[in-house]
DNA sequence: AGTATAAGTGAAAGTGAATTCACATTAATC
DNA sequence: GATTAATGTGAATTCACTTTCACTTATACT
C-alpha cells in the first residue's frame, strides 16, 4: 500500500483511466483490471470509490454530458446570429471529438447494446438534449429570417448530429480527414439550411 | 438428437439467428448459448457449422455487406439523373434499416470495439465501399451539372452516410419517426447538393 | 443393405472478469 | 497519543461464457 488519496481524487482518476482505456480498446474491453492497473491500485480498491463497474459507466456518461452542456453554453455566449452560433458548436463539437476520441465509443458501445437499459436510456437522453437545443437555434434562426422556414427544424437538427457522426467512424482510418472535412461539411450544411 | 440438416442450412440459420439476438440484444450479447437456443441445438453443435464465435460475426459482416451492395446495385438500374439515383438508393437504405434494425447495432458496436481487429476492419472497408459509390454517383452528378460543382464530393458522400445514422440511434426511441423524418431529411440533402 | 461421413450430443475443461470479504494501514479527529 | 473512519490489499468465490472431445446416430452414396 504506497499513496493513499480520497475518495474524489480516486473518482476523477478513475474516470480518466476509463476514458484512456476505451479511447484505446473499446467500452467492451473495459476491465476493472485494466483500471486497476492504470491508477496503480489492486481491482479490489476500486469498489471503495464506485459500487461497480456500471457505476463507473455511468459517471463516464456523465462526464459526456457535461462536456456536451458546456459547449452548448459556450456557443451560446458566441456574439451573432444563430447560424454563427451553430457554427461555434460544431467547432466545438469537432475538438471535443478530436481530443476525447472515447465519446464516440461510449455513444455507440451504449446504443448498439441492451445489456444496461438504464446506461443507455441515460446516454439517450444527453443526445436527445444536445439535439433539442440545436432544435431551438435553428428555430431561432428561422424567426429570424436567416434559416430557410422549408426546412423540418427536427430533421435538421438530427442531420448536425449526424454530420460529425461519419468523422468519428472513419477518422479511425484518416486520421487528417479530420482536418480537412470539417469545413467541408459545414459549408455543405449551411447550404442546406440557407434561404 | 431430432432432426439434422446440411451445413448451408444450418449456416443460415444460425445467421439468422444471430441477427435476431443482436437485435434485441445487441452484438455484446450474443452468446453461442443463445444462438444454439434458437437454433434447437445444444451449443457444441454450432461448432460443426463455425469454428467459433468471431466466425458467426464475420457472417453478420458479409451478410450486412450483401446488403449494401445489392442496394447499390438497385438504385443504379433506376433510370434517370444520378440525383433520382442517389434518392433511391437513400430509400433503400432506411428501408433496410427498418426490415434489419440489427445491422446499426453491429456496425456501431463493431466499430466502438478493437476487440477483433479484422472483424472491425472488414467492416470498416464495407461501409467505405459504400460511401466510394455514393461519391461516385455525385461525381457523375457534378459531371453532369446537376449537382453544384462547390460541394466536396467525399464530404457530401460521409453527409449522406451521416444523415441516416441519427435516424438508427433515434429511431430506437420514436419508432414513428422512422416514417417521418426521411422524407424531410431528403429534402435537405437535396438543397445542400443542388446548384 | 452396408458403410462412410457429416451432423448432433453431453460432459467437462478452460477462461476472463466482477465481486466479496476479512484483514491491514493510513490519515484525520479528539 | 489514542481512536476511528476511510482507504488499500490478497485471496477466494462466483459466474457466464467459449471451446474441446469422445461418443452417437442420421443420411447419402455405392
Amino acid at each position: 500500500m504506497r499513496i493513499r488519496k480520497s475518495t474524489e481524487v480516486r473518482k476523477e482518476e478513475i474516470v480518466r483511466a476509463a476514458l484512456a482505456i476505451v479511447e484505446h480498446n473499446g467500452l467492451d474491453k473495459l476491465s476493472i483490471n485494466e483500471i486497476a492497473a492504470k491508477v496503480e491500485m489492486v481491482p479490489a480498491a476500486i469498489y471503495r470509490h464506485f459500487t461497480g463497474r456500471d457505476e463507473i459507466v455511468a459517471a463516464l456518461i456523465e462526464y459526456i454530458d457535461k462536456r456536451l452542456r458546456y459547449n452548448l453554453s459556450q456557443a451560446n455566449t458566441v456574439t451573432g446570429t444563430p447560424i454563427a452560433k451553430l457554427k461555434a458548436l460544431f467547432e466545438l463539437h469537432v475538438t471535443l471529438l478530436k481530443e476525447e476520441a472515447a465519446i464516440p465509443r461510449i455513444l455507440y458501445f451504449l446504443l448498439s447494446s441492451d445489456r444496461n437499459p438504464e446506461l443507455k436510456a441515460s446516454m439517450l437522453s444527453a443526445v436527445g438534449f444536445y439535439v433539442q437545443q440545436v432544435k431551438k437555434l435553428l428555430l431561432l434562426g428561422q424567426g429570424r429570417g436567416e434559416i430557410s422556414p422549408d426546412i423540418d427544424a427536427t430533421a435538421a437538427a438530427m442531420m448536425f448530429l449526424g454530420m460529425v457522426q461519419p468523422l468519428a467512424i472513419l477518422g479511425q482510418v484518416n486520421k487528417e480527414m479530420l482536418d480537412d472535412c470539417p469545413q467541408k461539411l459545414w459549408q455543405q450544411y449551411q447550404r442546406s439550411i440557407a434561404l
